[in-house]
DNA sequence: CCGATGGGGCTTTTT
DNA sequence: GCCCCATCGG
């Protein structure tokens, strides 16, 4: 056998060859978790304890569920190279469920062609539908509605079954009531719709529920701590639970690590992974604990870190390799001193022979990045910002896609309203608004309505482009609508147009690319071209930007660099109120999420980690004063080596002249001292405890302090009055 | 029909 | 301070 399960460590072998039971993988960072998934599956298919139809695979992004394809079909083929894992399910819970609503659309009640809705057409339908109904959008704002509606869906919860508490909610509940059936009428489905529906699918049929369970013997979940609510309670279903696995029911493998749960705020439930244990009876929990990423010295300091938070299933990585060298910490004087700093350090690495694609820099909140690459760009230095629009998300490609679905579905009034007049072809507000009174009052869709207005030339268009794409290979149809679109000659005549018409070009080369496999795999057989397109342009917003492999310096938030690993970690803005933002401070068990959030941070980096923080930073327009981060503190001091002197750790205030030598990044003098008070020092106050001074005014007997306490906020203080201390 | 202007807001993100 | 959005005026 060619799975190579000699290299395997004990607990990762225990849990590949796990027995015929509901196993729980406790997967630590680092620790081979995705191997452990893929091997597990190679394995049950090589020794035909499962044949590749028995298994389903679920993971939370397209990008997670390319590579477990792509390293078990490897697996599978290195010995008998035709042997494709064909039947064999593996995609997101999106995926999934969209794949099983195709099949069975029937009995979910949708058309097969339905179309899906992403966050941004979401928004758009709720919008129209609000400004059809006449709604205070003051009172009930759409981004609101739009949370919302998608926070009911992800409890399971319909219309009819909110709890109406107050004259808002109860507005609201009509609202989504009123969504729903706009949705239902133009048959479109948006995410949350998507896992529901195939949910009460499930519910509903217990024939197919069967089917099912009985066809998917073996479940495996990737991420399971970034499950939610209905997430859980779909698989719950479509494993037959509560029937047990002697019984016909399937096998349920759940791997996750409850210390990198860091989406509560999306919905996330790490509550799941301690209710799978109880409501599966769980025998065989495996915790794979050691760490093949990073040196000893970080993973002393992830530990350290992550043991002040309470809530844990209990975990503790460990490494055969050494120590390593320790962690460095920086202060900057400020933001800009913070980047001037780290673009040197970059430099510096880079002469040295470190890649720049090897290096990542982290923060935060992506509003941190620009200072960073304000002083990259003048250095000089090629990086790479992940985040932002993708590929799909663009406006000319939604616009083509808009074109396209109304092609494939007419009905589609989103579509409709987002290109009937773009490019423009004098389709005024008015005419609209009247095309709309109409559509209302037959209970027909915009495109039907359109029929002997003068919006009958739009409705032409797209029926003659219709007949014109009927039978055409998928490429070509997606090459003649945008040519027949107007978008190009539109952009043309634009200054900025150049690169929007590269993008719509690149989505033809997309059409061509994408297969004729991804279209079975990703819908079913039965789905038409066009339609299997158009889903996959919804369902996976494509790559971020071409990161057209040059080598660089790669930047993102926390967040994204979940699941990452770089040679060397910047992990800036340690600060308190940035990390730990302030917002979590006050969320229930927000603090906690933050602490796992820098525990992902720490472990991201192989041999290198660097910590910064500043003393200011540019915020909201204004300058802020901020204390270093309590993560920093929860360190410990041995594995750190301080790059500048520690202030925050100076007993009294003194003017510490041996740093004006030592510290190869000079600073200014502070501007005013009183007392031995100055702006940005660090103090502590017998009621607030500790803080920052962020403003120091007034004269002689009467100075007033302004401090930013850790606990307390701003508070203003009389210097005389306040027993203010030093810290 | 576009560009300018002003107001509000501002954590994290995938599907 | 900056970005996004809506609205207004040419």
């Amino acid at each position: 056998m060619s799975l190579h399960l000699e290299h395997l460590n004990p607990e990762q072998l225990a849990a590949v060859t796990a027995p015929d039971e509901h196993a729980l993988i406790l997967a630590g960072a680092g620790s081979g978790k995705t191997r452990v998934l893929t091997t597990r599956i190679a394995w049950l298919i090589k020794g035909a304890r499962a044949a590749p139809a028995n298994i389903l695979a679920v993971t939370f992004t397209n990008k997670a569920a390319r590579e477990m394809l792509t390293r078990v079909t490897a697996m599978l083929t290195a010995a008998s190279p035709s042997s494709l894992p064909r039947g064999m399910w593996i995609g997101t819970f999106h995926g999934l469920a969209n794949r099983m609503l195709r099949m069975h659309h029937a009995e979910a009640g949708l058309p097969q062609a339905f179309t899906i809705l992403d966050s941004q057409d979401q928004l758009a339908a709720i919008k129209r539908m609000s400004k059809g109904m006449n709604v205070d959008e003051e009172r009930f704002p759409p981004r609101e509605l739009m949370y919302f509606i998608n926070g009911q869906k992800e409890e399971g919860t319909r219309p009819r079954e909110v709890r109406v508490t107050d004259e808002t909610t109860k507005g609201y509940a009509g609202l989504y009531a009123a969504y729903d059936e706009q949705c239902q009428r133009e048959g479109v489905v948006d995410f949350a719709e998507l896992l529901l529906r195939c949910y009460e699918l499930l519910a509903r049929n217990e024939i197919l529920r069967e089917h099912y369970s009985q066809r998917f013997r073996y479940i495996l979940v990737d991420e399971f701590q970034d499950t939610n609510r209905l997430q859980y309670r779909w698989l719950k279903l479509l494993s037959g639970h509560p029937r047990p696995p002697q019984a016909g029911g399937s096998l349920v493998f759940a791997v996750g690590d409850d210390d990198q749960s860091i989406y509560t705020f999306r919905g996330a439930n790490v509550g799941n992974m301690a209710d799978f244990e109880r409501d599966f009876k769980v025998r065989n929990v495996v915790r794979l604990e050691q760490n093949y990423r990073s040196h000893g010295n970080i993973l002393d300091a992830a530990n350290a870190l992550i043991s002040n938070n309470r809530n844990r299933l209990g975990k503790n990585l460990w490494t055969s390799a050494g120590k390593g060298e320790p962690l460095r910490v920086f202060e900057g004087e400020s933001d800009n001193d913070e980047a001037r700093w780290l673009v040197g350090e970059v430099e510096a690495l880079a002469r040295d022979g470190t890649r720049l694609s090897q290096v990542g820099v982290l923060y935060r909140s992506n509003a941190q990045s620009r200072v960073v690459e304000h002083a990259l760009f003048s250095r000089g230095i090629p990086y790479r910002v992940y985040g932002g629009l993708r590929f799909f998300e663009r406006a000319e490609i939604k616009d083509a896609l808009a074109y396209l679905r109304l092609v494939a579905a007419p009905d589609d009034d989103n579509a409709f309203l987002r290109v009937v007049n773009f490019p423009a072809r004098s389709i005024g507000e008015r005419t609209l608004e009247q095309l709309q009174d109409a559509a209302k009052q037959q209970n027909s869709s915009l495109m039907k309505a359109a029929e002997g207005t003068k919006v009958a030339v739009f409705k032409k268009l797209i029926d003659d482009l219709r007949a014109e794409v009927q039978g055409l290979p998928l490429a070509e149809a997606v090459e003649v609508t945008i040519n027949r679109s107007g978008l190009i000659e539109h952009y043309k005549a634009k200054r900025e147009g150049a690169d929007r018409i590269e993008n719509l070009e690149e989505l033809v080369t997309a059409a061509a690319a994408f297969s004729q496999e991804e279209r079975e795999t990703e819908s079913g057989e039965a789905v038409d071209p066009l339609t299997a397109f158009l889903t996959h342009a919804a369902l996976e917003a494509g790559e971020h930007q071409a990161g057209e492999g040059q080598d660089a310096l790669q930047m993102m938030t926390v967040h994204s660099a979940k699941g990452l690993e770089f040679d060397v970690v910047f992990l800036t803005g340690l600060e308190e109120g940035l990390f730990p933002h302030e917002q979590s401070v006050v969320e229930r068990d927000g603090l906690e999420e933050e602490r796992r959030l820098a525990y992902v941070a720490i472990t991201r980096a192989r041999n290198r980690l660097y910590l910064s923080h500043a003393q200011t930073r540019m915020l909201h327009g204004q300058t802020r004063y901020n204390i270093p981060s309590r993560f920093l503190e929860e360190i410990p001091q041995q594995l750190v080596k301080w790059l500048t002197p520690r202030l925050s750790k100076q007993k009294a205030f003194q003017p510490d002249f041996s740093r004006q030598t030592q510290s190869p990044f000079p600073r200014k003098p502070q501007a005013r001292e009183v007392d031995g008070f100055r702006i940005g020092q660090n103090v502590t106050h017998p009621k607030f405890g500790a803080g920052v001074i962020v403003d120091l005014e007034g004269q002689g007997s009467d100075v007033r302090v302004q401090v930013n306490f850790r606990n307390h906020g701003l508070k203003m203080l009389a210097l005389a009055m306040a027993k203010l201390q030093a810290a």
